[in-house]
DNA sequence: GGCGAAATTATTGGCGCCAATTGTGTCGCA
DNA sequence: TGCGACACAATTGGCGCCAATAATTTCGCC
């Protein structure tokens, strides 16, 4: 408990690593298929071995990579069906954290979260494809961090980190691209009115809209406004 | 390749591990906060502590049970708020799997059903605490493997493996479990009239019900202002 | 030159050892 | 007798080594 930096333990460091890893996987500087060698992990992010390999196996039981014994680990290929899948989950999910959103989320956060979508807009315009991703990352992130479920929002972010390694391209044009630009300011308006419905459904249309995948296979999530008490 | 016993790998392994310490932390044999001793799992289960390591590293990642760096792992312990959220979410999944099930199942997996909703009858009759359980975990995994969304049985079963954690006691009293028993032949019934509304609601009630905590934060299922394809 | 098999190299994976840390019992002192 | 500190025991955790497996190259034969 002195001045000095404690030492961190392993499991700290794995979790950190982990999500380092995950972050890349995010931005695309390793591809859906490629293989992570350890050796190159190790150098990379200067960890020893065993913290790569505990990295390595914790993004495999999240599903963010797979693991192919005596072959090593590469990231996961989502196949067109369980990208769907994928999807329509997203949907019932984020669909069913707008309630608590327009519930718990007050003009302030609103403030913050216009500045997020302006940041979105400038990114659209000079940014490149990861800043524009990771800026609308941190959109949704603030947004759904005011659902007031923390399991929900948790099973969110590990849905969207699981479809990254679709080879399905969101924002395939840049019209979508303005599209979903546009489509933050209207849930914001959403927000202001504390209509929750229509913050739903515009939800829905953002993630089918996003991803253009041939026929919309998606259930229409019903309504099921649940989130915990506040 | 006379003999094509294969050696099974690590990754195997722990998996099949990992899902033999799931179950005995589901059958109760280690209560919540519990401490696992990796010497005894050692021994209990017959494998090396690395295996051990490496499934109690899983089932961490998977919130089953919780790290302590330097104390260990212990069964996680879930507080009435995470419960709570556990319950919402397992509602919006399961309810959204509804619709996906009354258009997949077909009348031989209903009488499958059937028999193990029968199964569970007479388990509330003359068999154990576990053996309810573990008959109607099999009934709703059944039910819910026709759902036609892989992703979203698996969510379920994630959240349903992490309730148990909690100290609130499902069936708490044995006129609920009677409700439990009467609402499983309810749902085949709303089966057999391909009414995934009814089913939808059911699932919502049997799981509210069940676990009897003090309000019920949910709210009745709105009319869906959603369109619906065809 | 083409093809297949064997040798070579590259990479992964199982595992045990011992240091670090925490929990427990004991002893001395007030 | 109660309390604190020290020593001892129990347990976890970091990590590196080398065997097992897969990938690649080389070599010999047709």
């Amino acid at each position: 408990m002195t001045s000095e930096r404690k030492r961190k333990n392993t499991s700290t460091r794995r979790a950190v690593l982990a999500n380092e890893i995950a972050q890349a996987i995010r931005l695309r500087a390793f591809r859906p298929g490629e293989w992570l060698r350890q050796i190159d992990l190790e150098e990379r992010f200067q960890a020893t071995r065993f913290d790569v390999r505990s990295a390595l196996d914790e993004l495999a039981v999240r599903k963010t990579i797979e693991h192919v014994p005596n072959r090593g680990y590469r990231v996961a290929e989502v196949d067109r069906k369980t990208y769907e899948e994928i999807l329509a989950t997203r949907i019932i999910l984020e669909r069913a954290a707008a309630d608590g959103i327009v519930a718990h989320i007050d003009d302030d956060a609103i403030a913050r979260l216009e500045a997020l979508a302006a940041r979105f807009s400038q990114a659209v315009l000079t940014g490149s494809r990861t800043e524009q991703s990771e800026i609308n990352r941190a959109f949704h992130q603030f947004m759904y961090s005011f659902c007031g479920n923390a399991v929900l929002e948790e099973m969110i972010w590990g849905l969207r980190d699981r479809g990254r390694g679709s080879q399905i391209t969101v924002w395939s044009s840049h019209e979508l691209l303005l599209k979903s630009d546009r489509e933050h300011y209207e849930m914001m308006a959403a927000l202001k009115a504390r209509d929750g419905q229509r913050l739903a459904a515009l939800i829905a249309t953002h993630i089918i809209k996003g991803a253009p995948i041939g026929p919309t296979p998606i259930e229409p999530a019903r309504p099921a406004a649940v989130t915990s008490p506040g």
